[in-house]
RNA sequence: GUGGGUAUAGCUCAGUUGGUUAGAGCACCGGAUUGUGGUUCCGGGGGUCGAGGGUUCGAGUCCCUUUACCCACCCCA
């Protein structure tokens, strides 16, 4: 018979059993830290309605979303989770309580083509405060302030935070007199870092029709030296000329002062006008996060401040603070650069029971009271070779097998073996419980999952 | 959507100006070693060379078509 070939679609990831628990755990993380800061979890269906996923319509969403019909429905997968988010708020709104805190992590899609750290379908880690009708500033302090403390929880360090606030670029493209253009020109400002000041200029002069002086402006104003204090302090110097700048640099200086008092290093964030981000419903602060050892990654985790989450569905004014860690990419950067931990523990089980005699069942007995004191344990009923019982074991990284032979069952004990360290001994259930614990204990204490 | 590259064993890849039976490492299986794994040694299985067509006495190698994948742009997590 013709075999199919088995093949995974480009830009899919699809991991093998280690690498997956790996991201299992990283998974684990975010959820216990997202927790720690007081947000439900919610899950939203995979496909939506395309009227409901559309309703904005045009631009990048429309041109990169997967569409398509099943019967007379138009159907779509989700984009991202703000816009599910959005629908089940409005929907919802009479029945939840603002500010909602939510967390959600969940699969997206986007139909554009695979590259390195690309994906066409990938995990996204939201969090999101929506208030109803206002939503203080400390929301746009304490939302970077969670993925600061969740990237430090992973082991992470050599990460940097960026943030900025649409009303101060707003407000200057005002005084520069380029309101009009202000889309085009921020998302030309965004591609600074990558293509230089001088391509920048050129685009907004030539493509764009952006006076030279107000260009030259534009990007001496953007690159102001002297990271969060010097730019805190040239903010100050451009007051007096537009309300909505005004408002910008009051609001940045609040969030950057906040972050501080929520214990996220100064060498962890910083302000920078250059990150302007190309989704346009944000309204105020934007941030965006680099792996400071691989920035042609592109951001490991962006978001912002919008002020009209939902206003495709209700007439409700529902502002929010949100920010997404892409943890597909996340993983497949910490993967490709060798960060994940080798000795993460990545078994699927603590022990492993290896059976001797014929009758499984003293086996199972064993097996059951392991599992009642809360070990993870796999028990190998296979006719093999000993070689290859204990070969399972080491393979999979179990850190202890259990041999249950006639002299075990006829003198009442287990004999316990360390896979690391060989170490063997035979010992009464009390025993080998507590054997098998005390050694995980120390064996995964202080391990983190990334090392850099 | 645009531009470039690659396709040979499960994986990573070699394969000379076209020339006999297509190789290596890793992985897998067996043995040395039937109640003790990782290391070592010995042996073994596994490939319609992405698919289709053409040139040739002869194609993994050259040409055409096609598909898939990768890289970059656009955009973005």
């Amino acid at each position: 018979m013709e075999k199919v070939k088995p093949r995974t679609l480009s830009g899919f990831m699809e991991l093998l059993p280690a690498p997956q628990m790996q991201m299992e755990r990283i998974m684990q993380t975010l959820r216990e830290t997202y927790a720690l800061y007081g947000f439900y979890p919610l899950d939203t269906p995979l496909i939506e309605s395309s009227e409901v996923l559309l309703a904005k319509g045009g631009g990048e969403t429309e041109k990169q979303i997967y569409r398509f019909s099943k019967g007379d429905s138009d159907l779509s997968l989700r984009f991202d989770l703000t816009v599910p988010l959005a629908k089940y708020v409005a929907q919802n709104y009479g029945q939840l309580t603002f500010p909602f805190r939510r967390f959600q992590i969940g699969k997206v899609y986007r139909g554009e083509r695979a590259q390195r750290g690309r994906f066409r379908e990938f995990y996204q880690a939201d969090i999101d405060v929506i208030g109803d009708g206002k939503l203080d500033i400390i929301n746009e302090a304490e939302v970077p302030s969670i993925i600061y403390k969740t990237f430090t929880s992973l082991g992470l360090s050599r990460f940097k935070i960026r943030l900025n606030n649409r009303k101060v670029l707003n407000g200057f493209f005002a005084i520069l007199g380029l309101t009009e253009k202000s889309g085009d020109v921020m998302r030309t400002i965004d591609k600074l870092e990558k293509i230089g000041a001088d391509k920048v200029k050129d685009i907004l002069t030539g493509d764009f029709g952006v006076p030279g002086g107000a260009a030259d402006e534009l990007l001496t104003f953007i690159q102001t030296p002297g990271g969060t204090a010097g730019i805190l302090d040239a903010l100050t110097r451009y007051k007096g000329r537009n309300e909505v700048f005004d408002q910008g640099a009051d609001e940045l200086s609040t969030v950057a002062r906040y972050m501080t008092a929520f214990g996220v290093p100064d060498d962890h964030f910083e302000i920078d006008l250059t990150i302007a981000r190309g989704l346009d419903y944000y309204t105020g602060t934007v941030y965006e996060t680099a792996m400071l050892d691989h920035p042609e990654i592109g951001s490991i985790c962006s978001g912002g401040r919008y002020d009209n989450l939902a206003e495709y569905y209700t007439d409700k004014q529902l502002p929010g603070v949100g920010i997404s860690i892409g943890l597909t990419r996340l993983f497949y950067v910490l993967g490709e650069q060798g960060y994940l931990n080798d000795k993460m523990n990545t078994a699927p089980a603590d022990v492993l029971i290896l059976p001797m005699t014929e009758d499984l069942a003293p086996a199972i007995g064993l097996a059951t009271s392991l599992r009642e004191a809360g070990l993870r344990v796999q028990l190998y009923g296979e006719q093999k070779k000993f070689k290859q019982k204990i070969g399972y074991a080491d393979k999979l990284g179990i850190p202890y097998v259990i041999f249950l032979g006639e002299d075990e069952i006829a003198g009442g004990v287990y004999a316990v073996k360390d896979m690391e360290t060989g170490e063997q001994a035979s010992v009464p259930l009390d025993g080998a419980i507590s054997r098998i614990r005390d050694g995980l204990a120390a064996k995964n204490a202080g391990t983190v999952i990334v090392d850099r």
